[in-house]
DNA sequence: CTGTTAGCGCGTTCAT
DNA sequence: ATGAACGCGCTAACAG
C-alpha cells in the first residue's frame, strides 16, 4: 500500500524504493533510464514495479539534488534585457523550438542585472544579450569559475565564453543605401541617453553613407530618443510632423522601425508609399506584421545562436568541446513592404 | 594565498574554510548572514577572515546544495503564455520589483508547458497565468506535493493553491455600457477556436448589455481572430473597412485592442474622435501608449499579485501561512484617450 | 545478468 | 566556533 499522493510532502527516491521493495539504485536507474550501458541492467519486471510505485506516489527526482551530484541543471537562462522587443522574442521562440526535444527548459531572466543573479544560480549555459562595460571583469569571473556563456556583443573578445558577433556596420550600411536609392531627405531614429549625441556603428552607417551619397547631416532628421518603444514612437511623431518631413526612415533596430510604423499611420501617412521604413535586426515578427518590416539581418541568426547555446548546454564539462570563439553572422538586406524597392520612375525626390 | 579564481572549478565551502582557517559551519553562517539569532555569533574578526577568503576564491554558495537543504530556492517562476502581451509584461515589471528587495529572482518560464517543468523544477512559488481543463488534475498533484502555487483563472476552485480572480463580467459590462452611451453601433473583438463561436464572460457581457441597450446582435460586427495580435489587426481591418463600419469597438483583451488602434490608424481614423476603442484588463502598458487606451481592470492588479506571490514564496512552508484562497478583485473602468467620455451632442449616431 | 551497499557532493544546522 | 549528521539523488564497486 503506502499512502498515495496528497500528503503535502514531497515523495522522494527513498519512499520510492520501500513502496516498490526495492533500492534506492535500483530506483535512480530506472528514473534516469540509464541501465544497460554503465550501470547494471534492471529487469523489465521490476522497471514495471518502480515505475508503478513512482507514479503511485507522484515522485519526481528533485532536480536540484541532481543537480548537486551531476553539475547539471537541463536548464539554460536566457538573460534579456527589452522584453517587449521582437528580438528577445524572436530569441526565446527559437531557444524554446531547440530545447524541448533534449529536455531542457529554458528560463528567461528579464531583469538587466544578470551578473547577480548568475553567481549563485546554475544552469547549464547562459544567454546574455547585452553587457555594459562594467560588466565585462564579473563576465571573465564567471566564465573561469567554469559557468558555460554565450555572449551577444558587438565589442567583446572571447575570454572564456563564445561571442556572438553581428557585425552591424556593414549590413546597416546596406540599409541606409537602399533607401538612399530613392530618397534623399532620409531620417533617422537612434538611441541615445539624455542629452548626449547619438553613437555607435549603427549610427556611424547612417552618416558615412550620407556623405557617401554626397549628402549633407541634417540634425532635424535625427531623432533621438530614450530606447523605449514609447520613446521611439514620439521621436517618430516629431520627425515625420514637420513640413518638410522625411519621406524615409532608418531605425536603427526592428523594435524602432515597429513603433515608426506605428506613429506614421496614426499620422495617415501610408507606410511603403508615403513613407519608406527600414529596420536593422531582421527579427521574425518584422516578417510576419502588416506591411511587413524591411530590415538587415544576419540570415537564420535566432536559429543558429538557439543550436550554439544549446550545443554548449549539451556538452557541458564533459567530452571536451570546442574551445569558445567569436561567430560572426554575415548580414544581408531583406526588401519587404514597409520599404520596397522602387523603379527610377517612383522615387520620392 | 591560495589560488585565485580562475581554476575553472567552482570554490565551494570547503577551499573557503580552508583558506580562512576556520570551519565550514562559520563560512556558512558568515554567508548566508545568519550569526545572532538562532545560530552561534561569529567574532567580527572572523567574519572578516572568511568575507576575505571567500573574496579571493571568488566563492559564491551554490543554491542547488542550498535548496536541497533548506528547500528554498529563493526563486519564483512566473508562467506566462503570451509574452508579447503587455499583460505578461505588467505582470513580470509589478513582480521583479517586489522581489528585488526580498533577494528573490523572478524567473520567467516562457513556454505553455509548465506541467512538466514544475514538475521537477522547484521555486518557491509559482504564478500561472492560464490552465487548460486538462490542466486541472497536474495542477492540484502539484499543490498536493508542496508547490506553492498562484493561479490566474476565473472559474477554478482553490485546491491547494490560490486563485486569483477577477471577475471580469461586471467590468467588461462597464466596458460595453460605456461604449453604448454614445454609440449604437459598437464591435467586438474575441478570440476563439477556428470556427467555433465565440464565447466566455467577456463575450457575453457585450451581447448582454447590447440586449439590454435594445440593440440586436449584429454577426458581422463580431470580429472573432485567432488570439495573436496578428489575428486581432486582421480582424479590426475586416471590421472597420465596412462601409457601414462600427463606430466604436470593444476588445476584450487590452492587447487585442493595442493592435486594433495600430489598424484604425493604418485606415486613416483617429482613435477617440473617429472610432472609439476599448480594452480589457487595464495593462500598465495601456496607460503610456499614444493614445492612452480606455480599458477596465481590477485596481492595482499587478502589485497585488505580486505581494500575494512573494507573500508566498517567504512564508514556504514555516509559518502556518493563510490558507489558500480564491481573492477577488473589484474591476473599474478606465476612461483614457481612446474611448473617451462623450457628451450629449458628440455621440455618434 | 540483476540488484544492493556505501559513500559522494553541497551547504546547513544541532549539539558540543 | 566546531565536528558531524543531515537532506537529496547519483553511481562505483561489490554480491548473488
Amino acid at each position: 500500500m503506502g499512502r498515495t499522493a496528497g500528503s503535502g510532502i514531497r515523495p522522494t527516491i527513498r519512499m520510492v524504493a520501500a513502496e516498490a521493495g526495492v533500492s534506492t539504485a535500483t530506483v535512480s536507474y530506472v528514473m534516469s533510464g540509464r541501465r544497460g550501458e554503465g550501470g547494471p541492467g534492471v529487469s523489465d519486471i521490476t522497471v514495471e514495479r518502480v515505475r508503478a510505485a513512482a507514479e503511485r506516489l507522484g515522485y519526481r527526482p528533485n532536480q536540484a539534488a541532481r543537480a548537486i551530484r551531476t553539475g547539471r541543471t537541463n536548464t539554460v537562462i536566457l538573460s534579456l534585457t527589452m522584453l517587449s522587443d521582437p528580438w528577445s522574442l524572436s530569441v526565446i521562440e527559437a531557444v524554446q523550438k531547440t530545447a524541448a526535444p533534449l529536455g531542457i527548459t529554458p528560463l528567461i531572466l528579464g531583469d538587466a542585472d544578470w551578473v547577480k543573479v548568475l553567481q549563485s544560480h546554475d544552469a547549464d549555459a547562459v544567454f546574455v544579450d547585452a553587457v555594459t562595460p562594467e560588466q565585462h571583469g564579473p563576465l571573465e569571473s564567471l566564465a573561469a569559475r567554469g559557468t558555460t556563456l554565450v555572449v551577444f556583443d558587438e565589442q567583446l573578445e572571447a575570454a572564456g565564453f563564445d561571442v556572438i558577433r553581428s557585425v552591424a556596420g556593414p549590413g546597416c550600411t546596406l540599409a541606409v543605401e537602399h533607401l538612399l536609392a530613392a530618397h534623399r531627405k532620409v531620417g533617422c531614429l537612434v538611441p541615445s541617453r539624455e542629452g548626449r549625441p547619438p553613437a555607435g556603428k549603427r549610427y556611424e552607417a547612417y552618416t558615412s553613407a550620407l556623405a557617401a551619397a554626397g549628402i549633407g547631416l541634417n540634425e532635424d532628421y535625427v531623432g533621438a530618443f530614450d530606447g523605449t518603444t514609447a520613446g521611439a514612437y514620439a521621436a517618430t511623431m516629431r520627425l515625420l510632423g514637420r513640413d518638410d518631413r522625411p519621406t524615409a526612415l532608418y531605425a536603427t533596430t526592428d523594435y524602432a522601425a515597429v513603433s515608426a510604423i506605428n506613429a506614421a499611420q496614426r499620422l495617415g501617412l501610408t507606410v511603403g508609399r508615403d513613407v519608406d521604413i527600414i529596420g536593422v535586426g531582421n527579427a521574425i515578427e518584422g516578417e510576419r506584421m502588416s506591411p511587413s518590416l524591411s530590415t538587415v539581418g544576419p540570415v537564420d541568426f535566432f536559429e543558429r545562436v538557439a543550436r550554439l547555446l544549446l550545443k554548449r548546454a549539451v556538452d557541458g564539462g564533459s567530452t571536451p568541446a570546442a574551445p569558445p570563439a567569436v561567430l560572426d553572422f554575415p548580414w544581408q538586406l531583406f526588401v519587404r513592404e514597409s520599404a520596397p524597392h522602387r523603379s527610377e520612375t517612383n522615387r520620392l525626390y
